[in-house]
DNA sequence: TAGATTGTTAATCGATTAACAATC
DNA sequence: TAGATTGTTAATCGATTAACAATC
């Protein structure tokens, strides 16, 4: 065990070990070790150990990981042992399509709005949810206390829309709009921008 | 100037920076610091000095970087000084969003086919193209010489969907399938899942 | 017990930062 | 020239790996 504080590197891998563990769970294994896992994820057995042995002792000499066991811990950590409100800004077709995608509720996620600034798509629906106005984001994001928030407006939009949704008290977004944001220190920003990771890959080819 | 192997996590940065010099470009900017370019992407000025310096010496002392010229260089470094044709696998709602995605061109990708093996989706438009039938993606990927795809086929389908890209000779995939695809050395694949990405904040929250 | 695999230490490797001479 | 900013070196910092005692 360790107090101290976790590098953010060892953070970003755990989803991707919760991600493998689950689909491991349903397929209805029970038991794994850092070497399967390492494979199917492709990183060292060593360094699974190791990001693992941060935060307890979860794991047993000769026989591995329970995966269920696993799990519980690695959601408990990761605060996904719960579900958070989703507000979904930007009602587009990646909008639409996000607020139709099944794969977030086991996961810790629910969209629960959705907005955009466009009077034609106010109303209208998106997946189940009744598309609000921009107007009105900060004042309902606020009252329902949401905190998690995807960003899917257009480049020249995403600025001004994140920072409503700073306003607003959210703290963690997920931003597909291909601009880097400026955002408050305690606010979290992920990048999605299929070009983007397109381009990483260009380079080896 | 340096020959060496670039570290990978160098080349993750570059498009990060390309993004952001050609959104100067296209306000009109024609000239940047490392300091700057630093202060809107979030990474330390000596940090993008050292990274850009690897490929050359493309900036001016009490200047800083000409941007268009070093947009021309980034762009050949991670050979997006051309278009790259791409294949859609899996016609479901992110499919036809990334379809109608006007965002690719002038990034350096073009989709040019799109492939469903849902017999309903086959023949049906996704954007500007028919759906064809995975049966003949292999022999249509190969005949096109298509080195790069997005993957958006259920998690389910999403491996065996990779070993026929891999065997039509694929080099580059972006997998939206929430899961760790196994693939050949010679070919990259990019993770985007929403979900993980968020998983990366809620620790914090 | 014998075999397997963890958790952890120490060594290695790699990335980032600070500082500054060079120079536009 | 004076001011600004690069490219690069050396120092620091952090991450990964290898190895193995502990132990299930």
């Amino acid at each position: 065990m360790n107090a101290e504080r976790i590098p953010d590197i060892i953070i970003g891998r755990l989803p991707v070990y919760l991600r493998a563990l689950q689909r491991m769970a349903e397929k209805g294994v029970q038991t794994t070790s850092s070497q399967e896992l390492g494979e199917r994820v492709g990183i060292s057995a060593a360094q699974i150990r190791k990001d693992i042995s941060q935060f307890g002792e979860f794991g047993k000499q000769g026989t591995g990981y329970h995966i269920p066991f696993l799990l519980d811990k690695l959601r408990a950590i990761l605060k996904v042992d719960r579900i958070w409100d989703v507000a979904l800004v930007g009602a587009g077709d990646m909008g639409h399509a996000l607020a139709r995608y099944q794969g977030f509720s086991n996961r810790g996620f629910q969209i629960v709005m959705v907005f955009d600034n466009d009077p034609s798509k106010v109303g209208q629906m998106a997946g189940n949810f009744k598309v609000e106005n921009t107007d009105v984001m900060v004042e309902r994001i606020r009252a329902a206390g949401v905190k998690v928030a995807m960003l899917t407006v257009p480049a020249a939009a995403a600025q001004e829309a994140a920072d409503l949704l700073a306003k607003a008290g959210v703290k963690a977004i997920l931003n597909y709009a291909p601009i880097s944001l400026n955002v408050p220190p305690d606010v979290r920003v992920q990048h999605i921008d299929p070009a983007t990771h397109l381009q990483r890959m260009t380079y080896y080819l």
